[in-house]
DNA sequence: TATGACTATATCGTTGAGCGATACAGGATA
DNA sequence: TATCCTGTATCGCTCAACGATATAGTCATA
């Protein structure tokens, strides 16, 4: 078992994929501004959870404090009570804290909760049983698409299947599917502030090539990328709408123009991804 | 594509599974008692989040208030700030709240840092590619263990992938060999203190049944279990300890026991759970 | 093995953030 | 139409939390 090149691989990918998960930093002071139903206090706990977010090891209690912008007194009384609570624990060797199990409870009570995950997941599994390819069902977000369910396919490394990593709008297909169903104001917006520092050479990086793609996606219903996130990568995306129209998700094929040619992928797989869309409806 | 046959049957599963992931509630008098550095602001935060845990749909504000019990007033201000910082969002048609996508950046924090899981990644990975079966990575947590990464075998409901998702101790095969590095008082602590209702008809009941199957394990060095969370299903675990040899988790594999006699599965895979266990190591 | 720089943890008097009672508007149900 | 539920808004009082400070344990390094 070669652990070690597998372990090896698997970070590399992660490292150079985890810059969309940035969150925007939560700020107390304008958020508190004039809204007299802002609780500063909900907010502190809040961005002491979020002080994980761009960690790459457990934390100590004054990198807490920092990350979280609030005193070493502040951070001890608020880690305290989370950890008491179990959603912050401590590492296995004691050598300081991370988000705790009970995290995992937020996140199934989130997946049980969502409508739309609820509604995608037996429409996904299916096209995943019909297809050896890569499904998943991503969520918009403003800026990026967050990943809620991947079925990955064999050779897939396995961080990609963990739900919360997420990919910018601008350049993955179930984003540009998305884009597509908004006005061109918002999805011109929406690229602009994006960051675009390429994943690949061939990412697109201008505005115009975007909304290009934008285009060329309200006139087939599918917007079909190739290696903008990882190198040979090939996928095929439809955005899920809600009633009124607005886009709330995407659901994509993805496979490798090793084994594809854009075309053959296209052919094969548009009409399902397609029609797996449409069952979940809007 | 036959949806809705697939949808109930997901629905089934799940509605029977979900018991075990009952939290322990939040008590924010017999916590803050004598603990001067406990927040009861951090509770409250904590006990809306929780909110969600025992719905089954989207909930109102006077719901909020009472699963968390505190009053409206508080509830109006919490699920204000929370909905601001996007960790509450209204249901797609404007009828509710639940949780919202920031509880996914969570999860993946949780995720990224744990060191369980960032060691067990790889090995589980490389051990699903050997075999066809499910693989499955479960984190002990008092009397459930909870699934952390789960990879399924191509018959698998879709909800079964989902990071939350627990099972009690007692009565799954991880759970068990968990059990079988405690020392006995602990055990049977345990189990005694779990819900036993059972999942089955062929579900363990009494305390010294497990407390057998305990037995068994520290002489084998891996639990298999059969038919104890669904019908047909034999599961071998192997528990993974910290360097102490405190007990964290645990790695299984699961098949069908119509393709599989339990010999037969634990002649094939029996070696290849330890040797993975072995792998991650303390 | 002393030194210094970290950790986590504990204490306590002061004060303003948030409590909670109350009021109001819009939508659904009967 | 009346009732009951939503979500939202307002405002003085008060006690929970603030934050400065002190202590003890742990780990390098000299």
């Amino acid at each position: 078992m070669n652990v070690l090149s597998i372990a090896f691989g698997a970070q590399m990918t992660f490292r150079s994929v985890h810059r969309a998960n940035a969150q925007r930093a939560i700020n107390l002071e304008s958020d508190a501004e004039g809204d007299p139903l802002f609780l500063r206090s909900v907010a502190r706990v809040m961005q002491v959870l979020n002080a994980f977010n761009d960690a790459h090891r457990p934390l100590t209690l004054s990198e807490i404090a920092t990350a979280a912008r609030i005193d070493r007194s502040a951070a001890q009384r608020i880690v305290h009570t989370l950890r008491k609570l179990g959603y912050i624990a401590r590492d296995d060797d004691d050598r300081g804290y991370m988000l705790g199990l009970r995290v995992l409870d937020l996140t199934l009570d989130f997946m049980r909760l969502n409508p739309l995950v609820k509604r995608a997941s037996p429409i996904l599994l299916e096209l995943r049983r019909r297809v050896s390819e890569r499904v998943d069902l991503s969520l918009f977000d403003d800026t990026r698409v967050l990943y809620a369910m991947r079925m990955p396919s064999k050779r897939e490394a396995f961080h990609a299947t963990l739900p919360g990593h997420s990919v910018p709008v601008y350049c993955s297909s179930g984003g540009v599917a998305i884009l597509a169903r908004l006005d061109d104001e918002q999805a011109r917006d929406i690229v602009a502030r994006s960051d675009r520092t390429p994943f690949t050479a061939f990412t697109m990086r201008e505005v115009e090539e975007v909304m290009q793609a934008v285009e060329e996606t309200r006139r087939k219903g599918f917007a079909c990328l190739t290696n903008q996130i990882m190198n040979e990568e090939v996928a095929i995306g439809v955005a899920i709408t809600a009633h009124d129209g607005r886009p709330l998700a995407a659901i994509h094929i993805a496979g490798s123009l090793l084994e594809w040619s854009k075309e053959e992928f296209v052919a094969n797989f548009s009409g399902l991804v397609m029609e797996a869309a449409d069952a979940i409806g809007s």
